[in-house]
DNA sequence: AGAATAGTGTCTATCAGACACTATGCA
DNA sequence: TGCATAGTGTCTGATAGACACTATTCT
């Protein structure tokens, strides 16, 4: 029972000969396509859970030479899945999922992140060689329990997070273009938050993130059906906060 | 440069053989002693940061024979350096730290949680027989810089949830007793939050956990040098909500 | 009685939500 | 000219914060 007192603090003596779990870092990323919100998926080609459909990942690079930190393989997750410049993605670290057997073949801890990929660099996805094998999928999803592993879990924590910081932080401009409308801003509301917001009461909120100066008019203007919006951008200031 | 094409999804082909970081999980608990917030720490008795005060941690078991959760990891922490039952403690999962070099020895993840002790609790760590290699510090602490490792990043972390979250949930009940006066759950909010909370104004918010019957009356009063305070209690449906 | 703390009342500013209304540009 | 969407005005109810006030119990 007091086997603690072996190793009473959290990295003791032999760390070197401890067990050690396999640690991969998996990344829920989302973006808007066709007026939709969407989540990137990849086809599983080997077992387990082939052929289904998972959140993409990789194992943290560990060794000698090529230490990366849990940041920068979630940002190499996700340049090599959609191929964009990673600066302009918004990262943010979510939640660790480490229960024993959630690999069938051996320990593996997820490391999980949430990513935000502008709307206008979303398509170059689709151009890439292994076309059917990634997509961004429309949510939410029809068989909701259909996910590899428990990226279900995941990809539900990941909403939950988006859906709660909407209201008292800027992430909601990571995925808009870097010039938008207000009705583009309250689509993604909309979208994330599943409910449609009052037009009026939306523009008011807004009005006052143009009076703090977190964001300013811009050049151009919406083609629609009518009359045309005027089109916003973060403030240089403002926008440091989505690296 | 497209070196991730050998392995493009998150736990693929070799994952046996892929080398594997060490995975340590460290606690911030918190309690309350002589009306102060205190974290504890245990004293590293070996190499590295040997002498340097750090939040309590253990290596994840793993192994084919005592796989256990990131949770039950972080709840066996608690039990070895309290002595408590981990029942009566909130534990909630943080961040997971993963730096390259925190850790000069090797490559160490850090899970860290956030656990809250009830302060009728917290006195029995005292009664340990390794006494003076842990204790219960209060916050702030002096010498800011101090912890090992990056446990002063952590412990940061730590106390900025606190303060996130004790508005908008019921974080704060899990550092009062079991019974408690509005008067000891607002010190709680003012020891966390810094700044002194106005009775008035207090109390009108906690009526309306009592109009919502998340709190309800119990018996007994506080003795104090005047007027005595009445105590309440987590209503039965509430106090499921601190595990 | 006096001190101290428990607990109440009230005023103001802010904000969300509902919703009616005006303005502008396209077809 | 009509219509759809952009954008404004207004009302109501909820809430935070400041602060004055009353009530109760201990010494």
């Amino acid at each position: 029972m007091k086997s603690a007192v072996r190793s009473p603090s959290s990295a003791e003596g032999s760390i070197e000969d401890h067990p050690r779990p396999a640690v991969a870092v998996d990344v829920a990323a989302f973006t808007l396509v066709d007026s939709q919100l969407r989540v990137l998926l990849v086809r599983r080609a080997r077992s387990p859970h082939r052929g289904s459909w998972a959140l993409p990942g990789s194992l943290l690079r560990v060794g000698s030479k090529v230490e990366e930190s849990l940041d920068a393989c979630a940002r190499r997750v996700v340049e090599a899945k959609t191929g964009l410049s990673p600066s302009t993605v918004y990262l943010e670290q979510l939640y660790t999922f480490g229960e024993p057997r959630r690999d069938p073949r051996m320990r593996v801890l997820s490391v999980t992140y949430l990513a935000l990929v502008p709307p206008d660099l979303a398509g170059r996805v689709r151009a890439s060689p292994t076309v059917d094998e990634i997509q961004w999928r429309a949510l939410p999803l029809r068989e909701s329990k259909g996910l590899a592993f428990d990226h279900d879990a995941i990809l539900r924590q990941a909403l939950e997070r988006l859906r709660g910081k909407l209201d008292y932080s800027p992430i909601g401009f990571a995925l808009v273009g870097e010039s938008f409308s207000i009705r583009e801003l309250r689509l993604v509301h909309e979208l994330i938050l599943g409910t449609p917001q009052d037009p009026g009461n939306f523009r008011r909120r807004f009005q006052r993130m143009i009076d703090e100066g977190l964001v300013v008019p811009a050049q151009g203007r919406r083609q629609t059906a009518s009359r045309p919006a005027q089109v916003y951008r973060l403030a240089r200031a403002a926008a440091q906060v989505l690296p």
